[in-house]
DNA sequence: CATGGCTTTACC
DNA sequence: GGTAAAGC
C-alpha cells in the first residue's frame, strides 16, 4: 500500500495547501503565558549544557539574529533580552505532548474546512480543497458569492509584484484572447487562465481558513496554494509569518531557475547532494533537461519517474485523509559519559520510556479507540569508535508499562549473544540510544456498534475509494464513535491481577469532550473522516480473544536465566519511590552496582604482522582472516568467481554462528561490505567486545565476528553470482516480476476530482468587475 | 557527547 | 522485519 496517487490527467486540476504553523512552539508558550507575548522567544530543551539547545524561535527573536542550532547561551549573546521557555521534562525526558495536543486543536479546525486534511508533522498539515474552490467558483457565477479584495489580505502570488498584480493579469487575459508570445492554442490557454482562478478562490478560501484557526486557537499560520503537495509545501515557505502564497502555474518555470534542487522536499538531505553531484547541476530547471530513463538509471526507478515529474512541477501524490499518527513513540539520546553501562540502568530508562509510552497509548485509545498491536524497541550500542543501532519487534501485549519494558528488554538481550559481561550487570557495550514505539494500530470499538449503518457507510466509502472519486459526499465517513465503553475495553485488556493496573482501572478520568464535536458542526456539509478506514472495520467482527491475545513472552525467563530476581526488585523498588519522588530519581546512579565497579582487565595482545597493530591473541586469526579478505576484495570480478568456488570447497568456511534463514544480499557492491566488516571488526576492537553482525544484525562475539563474516561473504559472493548469471540467462523475467509488483497498488488512478473547469464553462466574465478593481 | 525527540517512508 | 533517510 505505497502512496496514492492521481491520475496524470489531473495534473492540474487540485488546489492543494499547506497550512504551516509559524514558530509553533514559540507560539504554544505565548498563548500560556501572556506576560511574554511579543517578546523575543525561543523555546529550548532541558538540557542544561550550554543553556539547553533551541528548538524554535520567534520572528523578534530571529530579527535579532537568533537561530535553531544555536544553544541557550548563544541566543543570549545576540539577543539579552530574549525569553528562553523550557520543554517541559518528564520522567528525565523532554516532553513535547503540549505542543502535541496544541497541533491536534488547530487540526480539528482545519478539518472542518475539509475531509482531505493530512497531517504532516505537529505544525503542518496538507489539504485538499479543490471541492471547496468549485463550490464557490459556482456560487461566484450564480452571484452568490463576490471575490472581494479583503479575501486576499496578506496574499502573494509567486512571479508577482503583488496580488493586485496576478488579479490584473488574470483579467488581462481574459479580455485579451491573443497572448502573443506564447505559442499556446487557444484551449490550453484557456485552461491556463482557469487553473489560476481556482487558485485565487483556493486562496481566498486558505484565508478563512487561517482566520477561523486564529480566532478558534489563537495561532497564526503561513500557507502554500499550488496545484500539489511538493508545490504547496515549497510555496508556503516565500512568505511568512502570517502570510500565504499562490504559486501559479506559469510561474513554476521561472521560479525553478533559481530554486535549488535541495530545497524541495524529498530532495534536501543525501539523495539531493547526490542528484546535484552526479548530474553536475544546483537548480531545479536543469532538472528537466534529463530524460526519465537517465533518471531512473542513476536513481530508483520509482524516484526517478518522481524527480522527472517534479523537475515539471507535476506531483501525484493525493492528500490521503490522516489526522492521527500510525506510531507512537519515545526515545532519548545517551551521548559520551552518559551512556548506559550497566543492566539496572538500561531497566531504569526503559521503564520510563514504557512508563511515557502507556500513558499515551492509553489517552490514543481513549480518543481514538483503537490499540496498537505492536511493540519495536530501538537501539545504539557504542562498539569500538561507532555507533550501531538496531531495531527488534515484537507483539504488543497490554498497555501495562511493566509488561512493555520487560518485553523490550528481553527483545533487546534476546538478540544480543554477548549483552552482559561475566558480572551479569554490567553491559557488554554501552548503549547511546534508546527507543520504543508502539504501531500496527487495530480498531477497538465495541462489535456491538459495528451496526449495520456503520458497515454500509464504510462499505460505500470503500466503493468509492476504489472507483477512486474524491468529492466530499464519497469521503463522508461516520465520526469515530470515541470514548465508547473504554472502561470494558481497558479492563479486557489489563491483567487486573497486577495491583498497578487495577490502579490504573480505577482512576478517574476526565471527562474530555471529544474535539471534533467543538467545530464540525460550525460547517455542516462537511463531516469528519476516518483515517484508514476501509479494512479496518471489516476486521471489527473479529472477537476480542483476537485483539488480547495473551503474547506469552518469557518474563520468567527474563528473572531466571539471567540476573536472578535481585535486580529485578530492586527496579521495582526503585521505580515507585521514583514515581513520588524527582530528586530519587535523579540519584537513581547510586544505587547501581555498575557505577562504582572497576573497568575491566585489559586482555594481552600480539602486533599483526600485516598492519602491526596490537591484536589480542584470541583473535590474530581471525584478525588476519580479515586483512586476506580485503585483498580479496581488491581483485578483480573474475576472481571472484574462482576464490568464491575455493572457499565453498574448502571446509574452513562454514555457518558456524547458525546464520538466519532468509540471508539477502543486501549491498551489490562488495567491497561495500567488506569495508564495514573492517570497521566493525578491526583492530579498534575492544577486548571481550561483541558486535552486531553487519549482515543479519545478530550480535557476535569479536572472536567469532571474522568467520560469521567470511560466512556472510562467501554466501553473497554466491548470491550475486547467482543474480549475474540469472540476469544474463532470463533478464526479461526480471523486469516482468517487477512490473507486476509495483503496478498493483502504488499507482492506482484516480478520475477527475468532479467537475473540472473544463466541464464547467466559468462566466469568468462576472470576475471581470471585480479583477479590474483591484 | 553536543539539537533532541520525534514521525514517516522506501527499500531490501 | 529491519534499516536508512528525511523532515519538523
Amino acid at each position: 500500500m505505497s502512496k496514492q496517487l492521481i491520475n496524470i490527467a489531473n495534473k492540474y486540476d487540485r488546489v492543494v495547501v499547506l497550512v504551516d504553523m509559524d514558530c509553533f512552539y514559540c507560539q504554544v508558550e505565548e498563548k500560556y503565558n501572556p506576560d511574554i507575548r511579543g517578546k523575543p522567544i525561543a523555546v529550548v530543551q532541558y538540557n542544561p549544557w550550554q543553556g539547553g539547545g533551541i528548538i524554535a524561535v520567534n520572528y523578534p527573536a530571529r530579527a535579532k539574529g537568533v537561530t535553531r542550532h544555536m544553544r541557550g547561551d548563544e541566543a543570549k549573546q545576540h539577543c539579552p533580552e530574549i525569553v528562553l521557555p523550557q520543554v517541559p521534562q518528564v520522567r528525565g525526558k523532554a516532553d513535547i505532548s503540549k505542543y502535541r495536543d496544541a497541533g491536534k486543536e488547530v487540526a480539528a479546525v482545519l478539518q472542518t474546512f475539509t475531509p482531505l486534511l493530512e497531517r504532516a508533522s505537529v505544525d503542518e498539515a496538507y489539504m485538499d480543497i479543490t471541492e471547496r474552490v468549485l463550490a464557490r467558483l459556482r456560487d461566484m457565477n450564480e452571484g452568490k458569492f463576490q471575490l472581494l479584495p479583503e479575501k486576499l489580505l496578506n496574499t502573494f502570488a509567486v512571479g508577482y509584484d503583488s496580488i493586485g498584480e496576478f488579479v490584473q493579469k488574470i483579467s488581462c487575459d481574459l479580455d485579451e484572447p491573443s497572448d502573443s508570445q506564447e505559442m499556446e492554442s487557444e484551449e490550453d490557454r484557456v485552461a491556463l487562465k482557469k487553473s489560476d482562478i481556482k487558485l485565487l478562490i483556493g486562496a481566498s478560501i486558505v484565508n478563512e481558513i487561517r482566520d477561523a484557526v486564529k480566532q478558534k486557537t489563537g495561532y497564526e499560520c503561513s500557507a502554500g496554494i499550488a496545484h500539489n503537495k511538493i508545490l504547496a509545501k515549497l510555496t508556503a515557505g516565500f512568505h511568512k509569518p502570517n502570510k500565504q502564497t499562490i504559486l501559479p502555474l506559469k510561474s513554476i518555470n521561472k521560479m525553478y531557475e533559481t530554486l535549488s534542487i535541495k530545497k524541495v522536499k524529498g530532495l534536501g538531505g543525501k539523495l539531493g547532494d547526490q542528484v546535484c553531484e552526479l548530474l553536475k547541476i544546483q537548480f531545479m530547471s536543469e532538472l528537466a533537461k534529463f530524460p526519465e530513463k537517465l533518471l531512473q538509471s542513476h536513481f530508483e526507478e520509482r524516484m526517478g519517474s518522481w524527480m522527472f515529474l517534479i523537475a515539471r512541477g507535476i506531483d501525484l501524490e493525493a492528500v490521503t485523509p490522516k489526522f492521527n499518527s500510525k506510531s507512537i513513540g519515545c526515545c532519548k539520546r545517551f551521548p559520551g559519559k552518559n551512556a548506559i553501562l550497566g543492566l539496572a540502568t538500561l531497566k531504569h530508562w526503559l521503564g520510563e520510556l514504557a512508563s511515557e509510552i502507556q500513558e499515551r497509548l492509553e489517552k490514543d485509545m481513549d480518543e481514538n479507540g483503537r490499540v496498537a498491536k505492536q511493540l519495536t524497541v530501538s537501539y545504539a550500542q557504542q562498539i569500538g569508535e561507532n555507533d550501531v543501532s538496531s531495531t527488534r519487534s515484537v507483539p504488543l501485549a497490554a498497555y501495562d508499562a511493566e509488561r512493555i519494558a520487560a518485553d523490550a528488554l528481553d527483545a533487546i538481550r534476546r538478540n544480543t549473544e554477548f549483552f552482559l559481561k561475566s558480572d551479569n550487570e554490567v553491559l557488554n557495550n554501552p548503549i547511546k540510544f534508546l527507543g520504543i514505539s508502539a504501531g500496527k494500530f487495530e480498531d477497538n470499538r465495541d462489535a456491538k456498534k459495528n451496526d449495520l449503518k456503520l458497515m454500509f457507510s464504510n462499505m460505500a466509502n470503500k466503493a468509492a475509494q476504489e472507483k477512486t472519486t474524491i468529492n466530499l459526499q464519497d469521503a463522508e465517513v461516520v465520526p469515530p464513535e470515541k470514548c465508547v465503553e473504554k472502561k470494558n475495553i481497558k479492563s479486557f485488556f489489563k491483567t487486573p491481577a497486577r495491583a498497578q493496573d487495577a490502579e490504573t482501572i480505577s482512576k478517574p478520568k476526565s471527562p474530555v469532550p471529544c474535539e471534533n464535536d467543538l467545530t464540525s458542526n460550525e460547517i455542516p456539509e462537511i463531516s469528519i473522516a476516518v483515517e484508514e478506514n476501509e479494512d479496518k472495520f471489516l476486521n471489527d467482527t473479529i472477537p476480542f480473544e483476537k485483539a488480547g491475545s495473551p503474547h506469552i513472552t518469557s518474563t520468567s525467563t527474563l528473572n531466571s536465566t539471567e540476573t536472578g530476581p535481585d535486580i529485578k526488585q530492586e527496579s521495582s523498588c526503585l521505580r515507585k519511590e521514583d514515581m513520588t519522588s524527582q530528586t530519587a530519581r535523579e540519584d537513581y546512579r547510586q544505587t547501581y552496582a555498575e557505577f562504582c565497579r572497576a573497568p575491566d582487565l585489559q586482555q594481552a595482545t600480539e602486533p599483526c604482522p600485516d598492519c602491526s597493530k596490537a591484536i589480542p591473541v584470541n583473535q590474530i586469526q581471525s584478525h588476519r582472516d580479515f586483512h586476506l579478505a580485503l585483498q580479496l576484495s581488491q581483485q578483480q570480478r573474475e576472481e571472484y568467481r574462482n576464490e568464491l568456488k575455493s572457499k565453498f570447497a574448502s571446509p574452513s568456511v562454514k555457518p558456524k554462528a547458525a546464520p538466519r534463514p532468509t540471508v539477502v544480499a543486501k549491498n551489490t557492491q562488495i567491497n561495500k561490505f567488506l569495508v564495514t566488516a573492517a570497521v566493525q571488526n578491526g583492530p579498534a576492537s575492544a577486548p571481550e567486545a561483541s558486535a552486531p553482525c553487519s549482515e543479519c544484525g545478530k550480535t557476535i562475539a569479536s572472536d567469532g565476528m571474522q568467520e560469521h563474516l567470511d560466512y556472510h561473504t562467501a554466501r553473497k559472493l554466491q548470491l550475486e553470482l547467482n543474480q549475474m548469471e540469472m540476469r544474463t540467462v532470463t533478464s526479461s523475467a526480471g523486469t516482468q516480476l517487477r512490473k507486476e509488483s509495483d503496478g498493483s497498488g502504488s499507482k492506482r488512478k484516480r478520475p477527475p476530482a468532479s467537475g473540472s473547469l473544463k466541464s464547467q464553462p466559468a462566466k469568468v466574465n462576472n470576475l471581470n468587475t471585480y479583477f479590474t478593481r483591484m
